[in-house]
RNA sequence: GGAGAGCUGGCCGAGUGGUCGAAGGCACUUCCCUGCUAAGGAAGCAUACGGGCUUAAACCUGUAUCGAGGGUUCGAAUCCCUCGCUCUCCGCCA
């Protein structure tokens, strides 16, 4: 959520820096609801003080043995006005603040101007893709005989699901403890464990909700509806939903290895081959809680961190600053890190690290009590580091030989016993 | 699934219809005293959102908030209903 100090002071501004991400700020409606509520705030806060006031007097004159009627006629004559005013206020505000939950976040004043992803700047390319001296094979084509299986994932779920078996199911686990172990030895997070399921206001909290509902995976549960995960961003940020943290505490640092579900609605016929795209995939979450003075030194840290997986498994990747059109919802500065896929003949996007700002604290309520004693919202950062799915299938593509084996990069012998090659 | 107990400020904990945003204690902040440390004394110390004033802050003022939501009442932390969560016991269970 954007302050809501910034439309109501400098509605026009705000309204072109969302413009520049493809918002369309509708300024009338907000500044009609804003005058209404103006009015009928003060009215209605008028009447609940005289209503108080008076119901003190009674108080008083009861004790007193006194006698209240001329004071009751009084109260009464007010409290019609008081229910509709305290309904419509209600109302009102709830319109107001469905209102600000709708609205993107204001990109960083560094962040480029652009409509899509043609128009996001490659910050650094890093790596040399490999020069194959026999044609090679998609990942689909070179994990069948190693127990990449599509058909089996369809059989049990339907499309965009998939099975693991045998070496590769273990090279997919290699990845991802590889990748956790980094980010706590190396990289300084706390591992966490978090639910899967989650409840709507955890997803309001980050972003995900209202607007985005289509996108996610729900189930109801007697009468309440929890949503599976669409990254362990949505729980590992939540933990600070309604919390102060101390000045001192941060910067906060966690991950997570989770599964992740995403209904990938409105994305059908896109890569509908391979496992670039299902409904479940693992990813190790980096989310960093930190001092507004801070948040991009820290969101350059997390690139740093994610990069540092890429490199180390002797991936080429290259790093992207997403121009305004191409952010998600909640960022104000995002990264994207795409790394090479030879059989694409291109580079896909494996990680995606943002800033968020004040922007999801705000929504969450996440604050730290500062030197001063004041209680100011915290910045928050989320980024993969990296998509596990996605790093197994880069592994597989750019590691690929001849005889259709796969060579296993140095970093994960260790985490697969010892094994070179599969 | 059954039975019971509970949920109050950063923490502990009083408060069962009226001058309660809430006693008391702890923690914290400032000051005083004490030639270290310790002890003692005084004051302050929840959050959000409005309105006024203001460049802004400070300040003044109002409203709301005692797990959440609804109800009764002139008035609810206190009574009623629904829900959530925590704990204890029983059953079942990975």
């Amino acid at each position: 959520m954007i302050d809501i100090q910034l439309l109501r002071n400098d509605i026009e501004i705000t309204k072109e820096k969302l413009a520049s991400r493809g918002f369309e700020l509708d300024a009338a409606t907000f500044q009609s609801l804003e005058n209404t509520r103006k009015v009928l705030q003060v009215k209605t806060q008028d009447l609940q003080e005289k209503r108080n006031s008076i119901s003190k007097e009674i108080g008083i004159a009861k004790s007193k043995n006194e006698n209240s009627d001329a004071l009751m006629v009084n109260v009464n004559a007010i409290s019609d006005d008081l229910k509709v005013g305290e309904s419509e206020l209600a109302e009102l505000q709830e319109k107001i603040n469905q209102f600000m939950l709708n609205i993107p976040n204001i990109p960083h004043e560094s962040v480029l101007i652009g409509k899509s992803e043609a128009d996001n700047k490659i910050v650094k390319v890093a790596g040399e893709p490999r020069n194959f001296n026999f044609k090679i094979k998609d990942h689909v084509d070179v994990g069948a005989q190693h127990g990449l299986n599509f058909d089996l994932g369809a059989k049990l779920a339907g499309a965009r699901f998939v099975v693991m078996e045998g070496k590769i199911a273990k090279l997919h686990r290699a990845i991802a403890q590889y990748m956790l172990d980094t980010q706590t030895d190396k990289h300084g997070y706390k591992e966490c464990y978090t639910p899967y399921l989650v409840n709507s206001e955890t997803l309001i909290g980050t972003g995900q909700l209202p607007k985005f509902e289509a996108d996610l995976f729900s189930l109801s549960h007697n009468e309440s509806k929890l949503y599976l995960i669409p990254t362990s961003e949505v729980t590992l940020t939540n933990f600070f939903r309604d919390e102060v943290v101390k000045q001192s505490d941060l910067p906060i640092k966690l991950t997570a290895h989770t599964p992740c579900f995403r209904s990938e609605a409105g994305s059908y016929g896109k890569d509908t081959r391979g496992m670039i795209r299902q409904h479940q995939f693992d990813k190790v979450e980096m989310v960093q809680i930190v001092h507004p003075d801070k948040s991009y030194d820290a969101l350059d840290e997390m690139v740093s961190h994610a990069e540092f997986i890429l490199t180390s498994l002797e991936l080429p990747y290259r790093l992207l600053s997403l121009c305004s059109g191409d952010m998600g919802f909640g960022a104000a500065k995002t990264f994207d890190l795409e790394v090479w896929l030879p059989s694409q003949d291109t580079y896909r996007e494996i990680s995606s690290i943002s800033n968020c700002e004040s922007f999801q604290a705000r929504r969450l309520k996440a604050r730290f009590k500062s030197e001063d004693g004041k209680n100011l919202f915290v910045h928050t950062l989320n980024g993969s580091g990296l998509a596990v799915g996605r790093t197994l299938v880069a592994i597989i593509e750019n590691y690929q030989n001849e005889d259709g084996s796969i060579t296993i990069p140095k970093a994960l012998v260790p985490y697969m016993s010892g094994t070179e090659k599969i």
